[in-house]
Parts: structure tokens; C-alpha cells; sequence
DNA sequence: AGAAGGACCAGTGGTCCGTA
DNA sequence: AGAAGGACCAGTGGTCCGTA
């Protein structure tokens, strides 16, 4: 039938054309506080954006099969058209909602945030059943993610700016002065991004280079996997800060 | 040439045929003071067995390259026939060495701090070249420890007998006794693997059922992934002594 | 029969590159 | 051009089962 029809194409990753919600930050300040528009980015048709409201954040599924078929709402519309990507992200101020079809840096933020809730969901079921229990963002909880309905969170886009989500919380003034430099100057979310290594390389230069012990010491950001390209900055800046001959001397050391 | 016929021989995991050392215990006590008999178990001819005598331990090699080819020793004899496997394990008393073609406990005890001591060295290098860092005993580990010559160490029978080290880590007075009662009984190594269960179950229960923390609090053993039936055990025994309505109570809570 | 371990397999971390 | 993300890939954790 109809149902397992659907299902199956959404097995396919194709389909599932659900519409999207995004909150927007309302006032000021970090992310977290505030609420997002609702925006919709799914094929689906237009009335019914208004649905399945908190679909992301709650509903009690199974985390290990691919059905969801027989629900109270037909995914209709039009069949065989791919979902359209996320808007892309632009840089914005702190507080800052992103207008026409672009996304902003507190939502972008959100989305790390919205994450480890759904790791923090995949661990109590973890424990509840007695099984291992992942202590980061892995596979496991993107797809958890996805199967909650929020279709618009996928790892490669994650990892991709999990630095700049760490700025943002190992040194919230710098990563906002950070933002409305690059607004100011107009420049893309590329070159933003690109700009968050150098203050994080301080960072751990100041804490005797030890990303990894900077990460798991922050709640919120230890649920996240360092990415390599900072742990290497960080392991290159080290060696050459070091004097030649005491690279192997230990953290917290000054060459002199 | 000849270096190189032996390298890809080696590289298939087929040959290396080694001459491998252990230590034996030589008073009683716990394992990890004493020495073990040095045990041929190779194909390699008699005359090499005293040779190479620290291998396991040292030696400075890489750990992402398959050759060791040119170095000071051949690896002569007979080609073509494969490694023999390690003598099977027997119980043992502590302090005890087995006779005959047998491996006692103690030694199959040393074998999980040899590991611990390889995973000590990764972690070194790691360390230097800023990659990223196991905590656990891994299949990095596994393999650096053959190609330092611990050809008798691999992952299946480590993860067998997991649990079993871990009761000798926790209460080794409890190990010491459950060894002593299977040997005077003459039960086999399966069954006292078996038996290891219960004890651990026992400390668990003990210490809230959460059997993570209780390996991750040894320093020993929390280089050891907690095995699966265990971990499974240790669960099917909570939900069944906790009431049936508080299944999803906290730690430390006793149904009344 | 009891036991050691090569080798396989499903699902991982990581990210490239065809896509829009 | 700049960016989002499906999909691939090497190496993982886990352990079965052909072997001795």
C-alpha cells in the first residue's frame, strides 16, 4: 500500500517531504533563549507548514527501525521531487535574524545545541536498555536526528563548523566581535569560518595546547569530536612556538 | 631479494615465525612481578629461541608501515607452515605455572597489562605527533603490539577473558578463591570463564549497577571496553531485582 | 570435547565531490 | 563563485566459526 510505498522511498534518504521547522532568535544575545520563524524548505505543499509543530524535539520512536508509516499525516504533494537543501548560512551579528533565503549564525549554533538534546535522548535510551552509551555526537544520533524529523541536521554539515560552534562557547566576545568584523566587511560564511581557527589556536595556546582537554571540559561542546584540521593547527602552532630542541617538553611550558 | 619475500610473507600474517618470550611468574602473589619462562611455540628452529630477547617491549618503529625488513635477524627455517597457536589456558592458582603444554591465569593476566603498556606507548605517540588519542585498548593497539613482536596477543582472546581480568582488578580476593575452587574441582578454563560472571554481577550491584563507571574507576581497567554480556548481565539483573515499576530508577535506589 | 584466533561484517568517523 | 549534504571509504568494534 501507500504507506510502505513511502516508506520505502524514504528509506532511500529521497523523499520524506516533511516541511521544516526552524526557530528563530527573537531578542538579542546568544542562541537558545529565543524562537525561529518557521521556514519552509520541503516540497510539500504550503499549508501545511503549519504542522507537526515540536515534531523535532519530542515524540516517543524507536531509534532502530525505518517505519513510521500509518501516522496521522500524508507526506502528499507532489512525489519524485528531491527535498531542497537548507538555505545557506550568511554571517550575522549576534541576535541577528537572516532575512530572504539564507539561514544566520545563532541558528546555525542552535542546531549544535539541538544536537547534543538529541544525544542526551539517545544516551537515556541507552541506559534504560542497558546498552553502551555514546559519550558524543556520533552516527547513531544523526540519524536519531533525522528519524525526529529534523531532516535539516546531517553530520557533514556539523563537523563542518563545529570549530566556530567551539569559539562560540570557549569565548563568546571574541566569536561575536568575530561576526560583526566579517559582517561589516562583507565578506562569506567561508571566509568566517576560516577566521575561527586562529582565535581557538590562542586559546589553547593558553592552556597549554591541549584541545582536547579544552573541548571535554566544556559541557556543551564536549559532546563533539575535535576536528582534525584544528587539532592540527594546534599541533603544528605548538611545535613551532616550542624552541627547536624541547618539543616533547610538556604543556604549560614557555620556550626560554 | 630474500628481506622482501619475508615482508610480504609477514605482511599476509601467515609466517613472522618467531621465537615469542613470556615471563613466568616466579613468586606467588598477584601477576606483573615475576618472570615467565621463555616458551617457544614457532616453527622457527630450537637454536633461536633464546634470541630477541626483549622484543615485546621496546624497539622504536613506526606504527603505519609493514616492514621491519633488514634488520639484524633472520627469521630462517622452514617456510611455509603456519605459526602454532599458543598452548590453551588451564586454571591456575595464584603464583602458579602451569606444566606441560598449558598457560596458567597469571600469564593470561600479564597479557592484559602488556596491552595496557602498548596502549601507554600509542597514546605517546600520539601524543607527539598531535593525532588523536585512544583511551581504550583498540585495533591500533592490537597491531602495534604484533608488530612489536607480541604475535601471542590478539583481539579475539583478549576480549574473551575481558571480564575475567576485570574480577582479578576488583576484588582479587574473590578472583584468587573462584580460581583455587575450579582448579581443586578440575573444571576447564570455560567454565571458570563462565563463572567470573557472577562475582562481577555481585560488585555492580553493589556499586548502583553501573558497570562503565565501575571499570572506568580502575586504572587498569578502564583501558578495557566493557563486554558486551556483561554489560548485558549486569542489566537483565538490575531490571529484574529493582520492582517492576521503578525499572527506570536512578542508581543506588532499592525497591521497598 | 575444549579452545585459540583468522577473518568477516555491520555500522563508524571522516570528508570528498557531484549537485544546486 | 560559494555552499549544502549524499554517499563513499578506510579502518573499528565485535565475535563467529573453520581450524587444530
Amino acid at each position: 500500500d501507500t504507506a510502505n510505498a513511502l516508506d520505502a522511498l524514504s528509506q532511500e534518504g529521497l523523499s520524506e517531504e516533511r516541511v521544516q521547522q526552524k526557530e528563530a532568535a527573537g531578542s538579542g544575545g546568544g542562541a537558545g533563549g529565543g524562537r525561529w520563524e518557521v521556514v519552509a524548505v520541503g516540497g510539500g505543499s504550503k499549508k501545511q507548514q503549519r504542522r507537526k509543530k515540536v515534531q523535532a524535539r519530542m515524540a516517543s520512536f524507536d531509534d532502530d527501525d525505518g517505519s513510521d508509516g500509518g501516522d496521522d499525516d500524508d507526506n502528499g504533494g507532489g512525489r519524485g521531487d528531491h527535498r531542497q537543501r537548507e538555505h545557506p548560512f550568511i554571517v550575522t551579528e549576534p541576535g541577528e535574524v537572516a532575512r530572504g533565503k539564507k539561514n544566520g549564525l545563532d541558528y546555525l549554533f542552535h542546531l549544535y545545541e539541538q544536537c547534543r538534546e538529541f544525544l542526551i535522548q539517545v544516551q537515556s535510551v541507552a541506559k534504560e536498555r542497558g546498552e553502551k552509551c555514546p559519550t558524543k555526537v556520533t552516527n547513531q544520533v544523526f540519524r536519531y536526528a533525522k528519524k525526529a524529523g529534523a531532516s535539516y541536521i546531517n553530520k557533514p554539515k556539523m563537523r563542518h563548523y563545529v570549530h566556530c560552534y567551539a569559539l562560540h562557547c570557549l569565548d563568546q566576545e571574541a566569536s561575536n566581535a568575530l561576526r560583526r568584523a566579517f559582517k561589516e566587511r562583507g565578506e562569506n560564511v567561508g571566509a568566517w569560518r576560516q577566521a575561527c581557527y586562529k582565535p581557538l589556536v590562542a586559546i589553547a595556546a593558553r592552556q597549554g595546547w591541549d584541545i582536547d582537554s579544552i573541548f571535554n571540559a566544556h559541557p556543551r561542546l564536549a559532546v563533539w569530536y575535535v576536528p582534525t584540521k584544528l587539532r592540527q593547527l594546534c599541533h603544528a602552532e605548538h611545535s613551532s612556538a616550542a624552541a627547536p630542541s624541547s618539543v616533547s617538553s610538556g604543556p604549560e611550558r614557555l620556550p626560554f
